[in-house]
DNA sequence: ATCTCGATTGGCT
DNA sequence: GCCAATCGAGATG
């Protein structure tokens, strides 16, 4: 997806990359999913946000250009976001699941799991499925030939929505969606 | 379905 | 140094 893509709307993003593929190589191989689930962060107003706060190494990237990685570590599991909006207005989208495509060998070996339904069905399952880590923090999906997000009409699906999970402070809107009936979803 | 405990990092004092 | 944090796995009922 290009930059027009990820500089729009937080939420019309984390909509729109549902259904769409995500694409990871390493030294160790090509891991491939489809994302079926994701949340919506904001700025200052939304105070689930990690931009809600002041500016950190951690968040910064929220205030750049879309379609940059950002990535942290919660409770000892690496969590994949992506910018969205233009310079200066902060958003990220965080990756909560994905249908896996391509390389689930590769996938069952990093996660130590048999079971298709265990590889990635949840944000800190699916960076350990694809091999992401800190070293993957700020590479622009517009650019990069390793690790980049394309389109796909592989199905067609209803999109559900709800609040988002985990957070402490949620605001009234619901900012998490989902493929509706996708097995594959974090819960 | 619900709980409970372990795990790692970055940011702050 | 301390501690909170967008979680995961296994056990339990």
């Amino acid at each position: 997806m290009n930059r027009e893509f990820y500089e729009r709307d937080t939420a019309e993003v984390a909509k729109d990359l549902l259904g769409k593929i995500i694409n990871y190589r390493n030294r160790e191989g090509v891991t491939r999913g489809m994302i079926v689930e994701t949340e919506a962060y904001y700025g200052e107003n939304d105070p689930a946000s990690r931009a809600s706060r002041k500016k950190t190494n951690l968040n910064e990237l929220m205030w750049e250009q879309g379609g940059l990685t950002l990535i942290y570590m919660i409770h000892a599991h690496w969590m994949l976001n992506v910018t969205t909006e233009g310079r200066d207005i902060p958003g990220a989208v965080l990756i909560r699941a994905l249908e896996p495509v391509k390389g689930i060998g590769l996938m069952r070996k990093r996660r130590g799991f048999n079971d298709v339904k265990a590889l990635t069905s949840g944000p800190g399952k699916l960076t350990q499925a694809l091999g992401i880590t800190k070293e993957e923090h700020g590479i622009d999906l517009t650019k990069s030939n390793k690790l980049y997000i394309q389109n796909s009409k592989l199905i067609d699906f209803d999109i559900g929505k709800s609040h988002r999970i985990g957070v402490t402070e949620d605001l009234k809107r619901e900012l998490r969606f989902y493929i509706k009936e996708n097995e594959f979803i974090s819960r």
